[in-house]
DNA sequence: CGGCTTGTGGACTGGACGGTCCGCAATCCC
DNA sequence: GGGATTGCGGACCGTCCAGTCCACAAGCCG
């Protein structure tokens, strides 16, 4: 019944997130939200109630793919690490025009998790999630034994989810490629090697560079 | 000659500095901002320029202030490792009426690094300060045998960094403690142990708990 | 003390902000 | 086609924004 709406809400709403993400929340106005969306003002409130809303909305969406792309990355790849790498790869140099932006979910929690308690819940949820999603492949890298299976998944998946933010904030004021590869290979070098069955040098000092160079 | 300043410009810089950390740039309007400050407008633009300029100048503060304590934190220290945990276990509580703000650093670099050219300037200049700084305390203590010599000290002082921007920026959302000690004592696993002189056990899984509840 | 210089409080300004409203357009159902 | 219903463009609103200005206060110097 009635005129139907003329625009995507999905595809509006990502377009929205773009927006957030480059500029952040305050500084994003409303005229720069609705120019970038494509619609009106009385379509925006219609829609998406108001600015606060479209945010948390947003939030919801970055966490939703963020977790697929979690699970995509590692579903069949070569194994953890060349994953993780992977992984990490792509956070560095970003995907086209989101580089430089860092990760959605950490800007909008440096920028408003003190201040706006709706955010900060949906940001730790989000966060629990994908520690849960990261712990849940450690434990698959285990019992393929790529991991050492002595190590404690939920740790260490919530140590690369805190390197990976710092790693993507660092990265947003950082055009310097070897920092932010020295801070990638610390963290898969964190992850440490496959169990010790035979005596081996326990931690034989890692090549630090070496694997690096086949991602595009 | 004339009439002299009735406030101190250091202290009131502080304020103003404590004023964006809690709220941010773009949400800290010049209102709160000559509120906390205690000064009128007048004085605020004859001292400070404009907000972007004082924005800077608290940035600046704030670095010089985080490479004395950094400098402080492992000079008179029990020990790499012990002094490393101590710095990160403050980052988690914060110092008083900082907790849960995150690093300043991190929110200026989250909320402007992208849209802010200066500020992202400043940024990278202290984060390389930062990180110079950590790698020296990184070399004194492999000298002191306490880390592995074989450790690129840059590099590892780089993923420090970013691992203490990350367990901050995390830490802004979760009051669970459990996620941020994982971070803390995977960050201190991450350091290594010595280097294998004799043969002992590599990894001892150290005592996640213990060394805390002594920092004010 | 008296002129001069500087600091300061608070009123003021033009513009941008988030949000509302209304008249019209487009579609559905009968 | 015609009435009902919904979507939409853009004007409009009160508020708050960063920044300016000016009259007055407070100190220095002769």
């Amino acid at each position: 019944m009635g005129r139907p709406r003329a625009f995507d809400e999905a595809a509006v709403l990502q377009k929205a997130l773009d927006c957030f993400w480059a500029r952040g929340y305050e500084a994003s106005s409303l005229d720069d939200l609705c120019c970038a969306m494509g619609i009106s003002r009385s379509s925006f409130y219609q829609c998406f109630g108001n600015k606060h809303d479209l945010m948390l909305a947003t939030l919801e969406r970055y966490g939703d793919v963020t977790l697929d792309r979690i699970a995509g990355a590692f579903a069949d790849g070569p194994g953890f690490r060349q994953s993780l790498a992977a992984f990490l790869e792509l956070s560095i140099a970003g995907a086209g025009d989101t580089a430089g932006h860092g990760c959605y979910l950490g800007n909008c929690a440096a920028e408003l998790a003190a201040i706006d308690s709706q955010a900060a819940r949906q940001l730790e949820r989000t966060f629990t999630r994908i520690a849960e999603a990261l712990a849940e492949q450690v434990r698959i890298a285990q019992a393929r034994g790529e991991i050492d299976r002595a190590r404690d998944p939920v740790a260490l998946a919530r140590l690369l989810m805190a390197g990976m933010q710092g790693l993507r904030l660092v990265a947003k004021t950082h055009p310097d490629r070897a920092v932010l590869d020295d801070i990638r290979d610390g963290l898969l070098q964190a992850v440490g090697q496959p169990p010790p069955r035979r005596s081996r040098t326990p931690v034989p000092a890692g090549d630090p560079q070496g694997e690096t160079g086949s991602w595009s």
